[in-house]
RNA sequence: GCGCUCGUAGCUCAGCGGAUAGAGCACCAGCUUGCGGAGCUGGGGGUCGGAGGUUCGAAUCCUCUCGAGCGCGCCA
């Protein structure tokens, strides 16, 4: 036959191999065939019978062994542990390869349009059982050549309640997608976001809910009204009247109190400790003043910092029980007392992506995200603010000139005052400029700043977590998809001045000009969206419905009509483990909880059916991951009891895994292969961000093993060398299942109480 | 109006442009003188909302359309 030549061209094409579904399609094929023959010039099927030959000449005689085969490095994280198709022929018919102890393949064939399937060796594939055995903590790790260091911000709900079941599934999602960035080699730094800054509208409704409650008054319209913010204020109540009656030493009482609890806790297992001790030491030394009770406004101040520090410290409690840490909570009212926001602000100024011309524009946008139309819109001199719920504030001085925050801990980190302390001009962010939809108030005309102007600072500070961070994640739920484009353009005019404008000489167009002043302009400003849309990812995940007695139940925080996550946990708690310690319940809920969040796609709606999470709760596909990982472990035991030595750790012995070639069962093949194949989910996950493809692939894992567990039989004594090869098999497998658990958060339980069948 | 998401078995949902679309629950029939039966094996069940398009090939990508959910504050 003449020598076949293969236009070179498809050297670039990248080459896929992937598990067919169909079993009887082989272990693995590749669709290389039909991707390039178009490059090729010439049929799938003909470019198969060429290359098949072809390929045979790399790899006449490999030896077994796991890794990359130099060949297909760069093709992706699955197929570098694949071997390369080695043999003679080519042709429908199956073609034998090799010797059967050390081939990789014990087929190639050409298959449908132009597929071509490989056969494993099991013998072979066995051998990365060894790579699994003596690296139990990294085997799953993809390779990462571009290793990135990621602040991932999550949960930040506001002080003002529990963490809810819908938080709940913020808090599941952010933290197994941090478990899984760094699995897959990346840095990775977890935020929560205190919305601490007393500016905040929705803090001070809390606190003055939480004060007419002391007083014995109804809470205000729209107040809260849970019985945790009862709760706290029969505590802040029980605090008062003692500093009433007392209050000389009330105060020295609370600050040594406060004093031991910091001193006895480690702060690096803590590290919200600070901002709710600081809260804390501060109402303490309001303790101290003896006029400090005597007028309303600071009993309302004290009141809101009793109340904040300890949702802080009870929300970070709740979090730590469903696996959820931390290693930055960070305050926004301490970007303004360090004077950052008024830095900030103006930066943006100096830039001219923020001024106060009494205009604001307004974007029309069709659909595609074409400008439709450009609107100016002229401030209403008065009025803008009397429009606002709650506005002016009777009894409570905002920042930035009305009136000083009342405690300051951090010396002076009073607002600057280069801007107009008190009057006039509406400071605006003119982030149209920056995709935004319409322009934003940076800063009020009485002198507030808004929550944007945190933004901007905060933004900022946050790249030092960790240090010239590469990426931002931030995690928000679904009534936050409207935050999306501004917050882009905060991070877009922050560093608007520090990038490289676009080259783009055409002139502006109709629209662009009510927009922008210049070409340079508009170069500088899309040339700064564009990096920010590269350094700020936002990800939503959706709602979460809940439903109860089969109908949606409402949830909101003010009404008191609340469901807690930690209340989910302990119900589901209890239900499974009436008689365990309450630690016990509360991994237990914990788990269940967890997996059943992280089993959809974060950005896709779900249901929470509530009867199911707490009262038919062992139908939680959890149970038969977890059932799977105890059974292996008991098998473990088992075996070792009947003498049967399990290779593995620093235990392991030279030789031990040389029976790993026994392993030749379609079955024990079938649980390698998926052992394996974690390495590839993980790295995808990753890339990605769909972190509920590790719940199916910790439930396909589990299923793969039970159906191998009934096929082979693991300990036989008359068989010692298989029995061996099959332990470490289960070993392996326990190894993988333990690690994917882990990324989930959930516990992979030694063994489990069997559930009590109803007769 | 604009934006985001979803529509796949009776129900809840998986599904990387590939070959005959999968699992759990529910239903039916089996499996243990053997390591945990919370398990395994088999069966019935589908116009992947609809219509076009791109492609050798579409549940997957594009456009349109129908239906459902959510979001669009000088709140945070």
């Amino acid at each position: 036959m003449e020598k076949q030549v293969i236009d070179p061209s498809i050297k670039s094409i990248p080459i896929e191999i992937e598990p067919p579904k169909q079993a009887d399609h082989g272990d693995f094929a590749t669709n290389f065939c039909l991707v390039a023959s178009k490059t090729a010039k010439t049929n799938p099927r003909a470019l198969a019978e060429t290359l098949l030959p072809a390929i045979l000449a790399i790899s006449q005689n490999r030896h077994p062994h796991v890794g990359g085969d130099p060949a297909l490095e760069n093709q992706g994280s699955l197929n570098s542990s694949l071997p390369a198709g080695e043999g003679k022929g080519w042709g429908i018919n199956t073609q034998n390869i090799g010797n059967p102890e050390t081939s990789p393949l014990l087929s190639a064939e050409i298959a449908g349009p132009g597929f071509i399937n490989f056969r494993l060796n099991p013998a072979w594939a066995a051998q990365f059982l060894t790579e699994v055995l003596e690296n139990p903590t990294t085997f799953y790790k993809p390779k990462n050549d571009n290793p990135q260091t990621i602040n991932v911000e999550f949960v930040s709900v506001n002080p003002n309640g529990p963490i809810t079941i819908g938080s709940g599934r913020g808090a599941a999602f952010g933290s197994a997608l941090c478990n899984v960035l760094e699995a897959a080699g990346n840095t990775v730094h977890r935020e929560y976001y205190i919305n601490d800054g007393v500016n905040s509208e929705q803090m001070r409704l809390f606190a003055e809910s939480v004060k007419a409650i002391i007083e014995g008054r109804p809470v205000p319209d729209n107040g809260y009204k849970g019985d945790y913010v009862h709760k706290t204020a029969n505590s802040i109540s029980t605090l008062l009247n003692f500093a009433n009656v007392n209050s000389e030493r009330a105060g020295d009482i609370f600050l040594k109190f406060v004093q031991d609890f910091i001193n006895a806790t480690d702060l690096s297992e803590y590290p919200e400790m600070p901002i709710a001790a600081e809260k804390l030491l501060g109402l303490a030394e309001k303790l101290k003043q003896a006029d400090a009770l005597s007028s309303d406004h600071s009993e309302l101040e004290l009141i809101r910092y009793f109340a904040e520090g300890s949702m802080v410290r009870s929300q970070s409690d709740d979090l730590r029980v469903f696996q959820t840490n931390f290693d930055t909570w960070f305050s926004e009212q301490s970007l303004h007392d360090s004077g950052l926001v008024e830095q900030e602000l103006q930066h943006l100024l100096a830039s001219n992506v923020a001024d106060d011309a009494p205009t604001r524009t307004k974007v029309v946008f069709a659909k595609g995200g074409i400008i439709k139309e450009v609107l100016k819109e002229g401030q209403p001199i008065d009025g803008d603010v009397e429009n606002v719920e709650g506005f002016p504030p009777q009894d409570w001085g905002g920042q930035g000139g009305v009136e000083s925050p009342p405690l300051r801990f951090n010396g002076e980190g009073d607002q600057g005052g280069e801007v107009s302390q008190s009057t006039s001009s509406t400071i605006w962010l003119r982030s149209t400029k920056f995709g935004d939809d319409q322009d934003r108030v940076l800063k009020r005309a009485d002198g507030r700043l808004t929550y944007i102007a945190s933004d901007v600072a905060y933004h900022k500070d946050k790249f030092n977590r960790p240090a010239n961070a590469d990426k931002l994640i931030t995690v928000l739920g679904p009534d936050h998809h409207g935050y999306i484009a501004r917050l882009t353009a905060v991070v877009a005019a922050m560093f608007s001045d520090q990038v490289a404008p676009l080259v783009n000489p055409e002139p502006l167009t109709e629209h662009e000009a009510l927009i922008y002043t210049s070409i340079a302009e508009r170069n500088q400003c899309q040339a700064a969206l564009a990096w920010a849309k590269d350094h700020l990812e936002v990800q939503i995940f959706q709602i979460v419905r809940f439903l109860k007695d089969g109908k949606p139940a409402p949830m909101r925080k003010r009404d008191g009509n609340i469901y807690a996550l930690i209340d989910l946990i302990n119900e589901i708690g209890e239900t499974l483990k009436p008689d365990g310690t309450t630690e016990e319940k509360q991994q237990a809920g914990s788990d269940v909880a967890r997996f059943f969040y992280l089993m959809r796609h974060h950005d896709t709606a779900m249901d929470f059916d509530l009867e199911l999470a707490t009262k038919q709760s062992d139908e939680n596909p959890v149970f038969y991951v977890q059932y799977a990982h105890a059974r292996i472990c008991s098998v473990i035991d088992k075996a070792i009891e009947e003498g049967i030595s399990l290779p593995i750790g620093e235990g392991l012995r030279e030789g031990s895994l040389e029976y790993l070639h026994l392993l030749t069962h379609p079955k024990e093949l079938a649980l390698i292969l998926k052992i394996c194949d974690l390495q590839n989910e993980i790295a995808r996950t990753a890339e990605d961000y769909s972190v509920n493809r590790l719940t199916t692939y910790a439930i396909e894992l589990a299923r793969t093993y039970h159906s191998f567990y009934d096929s082979c039989r693991v300990i036989q004594p008359d068989q010692p060398e298989l029995s061996q090869a099959r332990l470490a098999l289960c070993e392996a497998t326990r190894t993988a299942l333990q690690a994917a658990l882990e990324l989930l958060g959930v516990s992979a339980p030694n063994r489990m109480d069997r559930a009590e069948r109803p007769t």
